[in-house]
DNA sequence: GCGACAG
DNA sequence: ATCTTGTCGC
């Protein structure tokens, strides 16, 4: 599979972003529960950045919700197609992130997001924009604060305080460690805030954030820093330096 | 008007 | 996101 660097209709300007968001928010489904957390599989995605070289990669890492296991992944490498602007983050992964989910082998099953859903200035950040588009169920567990106001969870691992925006209850600021700080989650699409929660806590067994985004995170990297160097050594005729937008995929080892 | 602001 | 060494702690 290929990707090119930017959708045809993407939009181009912050304004045009918007308008979209404002007409995508209506597809976003919140009144399903979504999966049980623990089973089933659980696909963690991010995105790596290389401005400089105008270079975007993308990894899609598919575990077993219950074991943890790597069960497929799946990369994508692209031009970047948006600036970073705070309330768009979705233009600038989407594209590279689709690609890798289209990528993969096997279903993704639920799908955990870098970012906000519905915390968002808009109620529709990265995850419930990349739910609505593909019509999975998705949740965004976020690293820092955005907009909203929160207290601090007391400093056991599993409390949890209201994210409000607006007077609505947006998310749940989630401590998954005891004494660190702690992550955002929001809902995507179709799945309930109340399982959001349990999903993340299903997936932070040991490290602050989600097993899902740590593989995803490191995949990218990866991912990037070869896709780099394949641009450095320039075109050629070794297939594996071709600096062409490319994607691959691996089926876990099984047994 | 000014500041803040996921990744 | 990304630039970056050593260092404190589980």
């Amino acid at each position: 599979m290929r990707i090119t660097g930017v959708p045809a209709g993407w939009p181009a300007t912050e304004a045009a972003a918007r308008a979209v968001q404002d007409e995508l928010r209506g597809r976003v489904v919140l009144d399903e529960p979504g999966p049980p957390p623990g089973t089933g599989r659980v696909t963690g995605v991010d995105v790596a950045y290389d401005d400089a070289r105008d270079l975007v990669a993308a990894a899609a890492v598919v575990l077993d919700a219950a074991t943890l296991d790597v069960v497929a992944e799946a990369t994508a490498v692209g031009r970047v197609s948006f600036p970073y602007v705070p309330g768009l983050l979705a233009f600038r992964e989407i594209p590279a992130v689709l690609a890798a989910l289209e990528a993969l082998p096997s279903p993704p099953g639920l799908v955990v997001c870098d970012g906000y859903g519905l915390a968002h200035p808009r109620r529709f950040g990265l995850a419930s924009h990349l739910g609505v588009l593909t019509g999975l169920p998705s949740i965004g567990v976020a690293k820092n604060p955005f907009t909203f106001t929160h207290d601090d969870p007391p400093r056991a691992r599993g409390t949890s305080a209201p994210l409000r925006a607006g007077g609505e209850e947006v998310g749940r600021a989630l401590r998954t460690r005891d004494g660190t700080r702690p992550v955002y989650v929001s809902v995507g699409h179709r799945v309930s805030l109340d399982n959001a929660l349990a999903h993340t806590l299903a997936l932070t067994p040991r490290h602050r954030l989600p097993e899902t985004t740590r593989r995803a995170d490191a995949l990218c990297r990866r991912a990037l820093r070869e896709a780099a160097q394949g641009q450095f050594a320039g075109p050629g005729q070794d297939s594996s330096t071709d600096p062409s937008p490319d994607s691959s995929t691996r089926q876990a080892p099984t047994s």
